[in-house]
DNA sequence: CTGTTAGCGCCTTCAC
DNA sequence: GTGAAGGCGCTAACAG
């Protein structure tokens, strides 16, 4: 690491009160905006303080209070909509509570995430936002422990004694694929990128999110709950990469048997899908169905539009601050799962399940 | 504002120094990797830090070193997938340089922006990145005054004596234009949010995003230098609205006359237009040719792909929070402007100029 | 209402 | 190699 030159020394207290002829401590209560200070002091002080260029320094105020008036975020990526969204949500909440967020990447990676808290704790944050990467949460409970409240965003962990902002993945899956079952589809199958278990077609390696698992066992139940057994054949686990889920598709779609309905746990598998279906000529919803989990901006682009489970997102990120913000003003609630509503946004791609199937256009690649 | 409790009291250095039985300047020492100590005592102040579970104080710190390690970023809105690539790039170098990263969202609000800066300068960051929403930078100005550099990105501000990262905006979407004119296109229409002048027809009223402003005038450009008179009825300012955007394209398309290629100077124009396009029935690029700017996940999924002015979005963050590790290791380069190449992508939404217009569906709405 | 004084937790001389 | 003392800029008691 490179020798960083100290930064210019900065106007401080005792100079406007020297500049203003009155005591640091008349100075600092006038600049400080409490105690009391006469309505002459006042003026003298805020002139020289605005003739020298003063400025608070947050730092030495957090030295004394504890407080940083910061909250740490960590989620897998920003660049991702979801957490973009989420990020968005909570910042708006914090701003209102005059609180700064510092943002942080995991990429997915639970050490990345373990030294991001730490480095969090380190610069006494006043609260965490953590969408959890790392299936242990020590480091968390690290975080706590030194008073510094913690909620979960998005995924829950099993024997964590922290607030958690989520929604009801598997409800809501299972709805979104009892719409299937409900128009008669028989052939459904899941594209998703929770890495598999031993019963599915596994393409790649994936991490094991807590959400997409939720919403495969929502899909599972949806079946069971109609009486169609579950086959292997339909559960593709594409790990997260657009072009795998695009195969997955194509693969699934060449069988003489191929699925009626396709329901797509997560973004990057939706993208794939539409992909390749766009590719296949296939005609939505005449030839297949299809429902994915999270909105985009493109769903209603692609034609016809795209029916989707829609997450309150933004919401999520928002209420994850509020909670925060209470208890930094002290609550000590016991902690809780906050589930939000998920709505079903029924658009164009879904309909009843054909009679025969047509035959597909063979994609060249 | 509710009165904040302090928080608790953490384990201090002296607190580790009396647990191991050495003087705090030792143990000091070692848990600040400093100076130097034995063997011996470095593992007793160890041991004695990890069973009180200390852990360092980065405010206590920073209040000595002045550093903060920690960029300020202000963008327009993070949930815009373009600065959320923009402040990917900017965490990533940051974090590689042992730098968090703050977040602020101006929505374009020029006042937002300056408080947001205005906290910045108070809490001490190292270096600040803005997307400037504000024409003025009086606020920008007093940052660097106070030793704060600043890195515009994605717009320059006239008369600043800044640091920006720029594309050549101007340049690129002039290069597009003429890919239109080369193919023989005569009525070139340009879809944008930026606010317009005299000559156009205008929807509502826009910021004046330095960005799309630059775009509109390439095309210009481009029409100039092909000799096609400009046209009024051509340049539809829509304001940042996807629906507008689609609006215009559906009034521009009813049009006896209407264009056979589309610019767009950004993705909400972007959208909307595609929208409006598909529900028109128009085939894209046999009635109407199409060029966007920006890159988006979802180009590649529309049909035919779309043809769009790729920006290095993720360089453009990463290369302004490089230019802020430079100035805080102690650089007094003169501040300029970095201008990064964009790439034209050509996909599938571009063609001739079509002999004869084809009649187009009147879409319900 | 105003000024003086002691710290917040750490780093940094400086002696030993 | 180690310890004691001072101070970063501010706030929080206290006196006056």
């Amino acid at each position: 690491m490179p020798n960083t030159p100290r930064p210019p020394r900065r106007v401080t207290i005792p100079d406007v009160a020297r500049h203003a002829g009155v005591g640091q401590a008349t100075a600092a209560r006038v600049l400080g905006g409490y105690g009391s200070a006469s309505a002459a002091t006042r003026e003298r002080v805020l002139a020289a303080a605005a003739e020298l260029g003063y400025s608070t320094n947050a730092v030495a105020r957090s030295m004394i209070s504890g407080r940083t008036h910061t909250l740490g975020v960590v989620v897998a990526d920003v660049e991702n909509p979801y957490f973009a969204r989420a990020v968005r949500g909570v910042t708006d909440v914090a701003a209102k509570a005059g609180l700064q967020v510092v943002l942080a990447n995991s990429d997915e990676n639970g050490e990345t995430e373990k030294s991001a808290v730490q480095m969090f704790i380190e610069r006494r944050v006043d609260g965490l936002v953590v969408a959890p990467a790392a299936a242990e949460h020590g480091h968390l409970d690290k975080a706590v422990a030194s008073g510094i409240p913690v909620v979960l965003l998005d995924r829950v962990l099993t024997g964590a004694e922290l607030d958690s902002v989520v929604v009801d993945n598997r409800g809501a899956a299972k709805a979104a694929v009892a719409r299937f079952t409900g128009a008669g589809h028989r052939r459904i199958a899941v594209i998703t990128s929770a890495s598999g278990d031993e019963d599915s077609v596994r393409l790649a390696p994936g991490a094991d999110i807590w959400t997409t698992t939720e919403r495969l066992t929502g899909y599972r139940q949806a079946l069971r709950a109609a009486g169609i057994p579950r086959e292997a054949e339909l559960i593709r686990h594409t790990g997260y990469d657009r072009t795998w889920a695009r195969s997955a598709v194509l693969d699934l779609m060449s069988s003489d048997d191929r699925p009626t309905a396709l329901f797509t746990t997560d973004n990057v598998a939706t993208l794939g899908t539409l992909d390749a279906l766009l590719d296949l000529g296939a005609r939505i919803p005449d030839d297949v169905s299809v429902i994915g989990f999270d909105d985009a901006e493109w769903a209603t682009l692609v034609r016809p539009r795209l029916s989707v489970v829609g997450q309150p997102v933004q919401e999520l990120g928002g209420l994850a601050a509020d909670i925060l913000v209470r208890r930094i003003n002290g609550s000590t609630a016991r902690p809780r799962r906050h589930t939000l509503r998920t709505t079903y946004l029924a658009r164009e791609s879904t309909g009843p399940a054909p009679v025969r199937l047509r035959r597909l256009a063979v994609p060249g690649e």
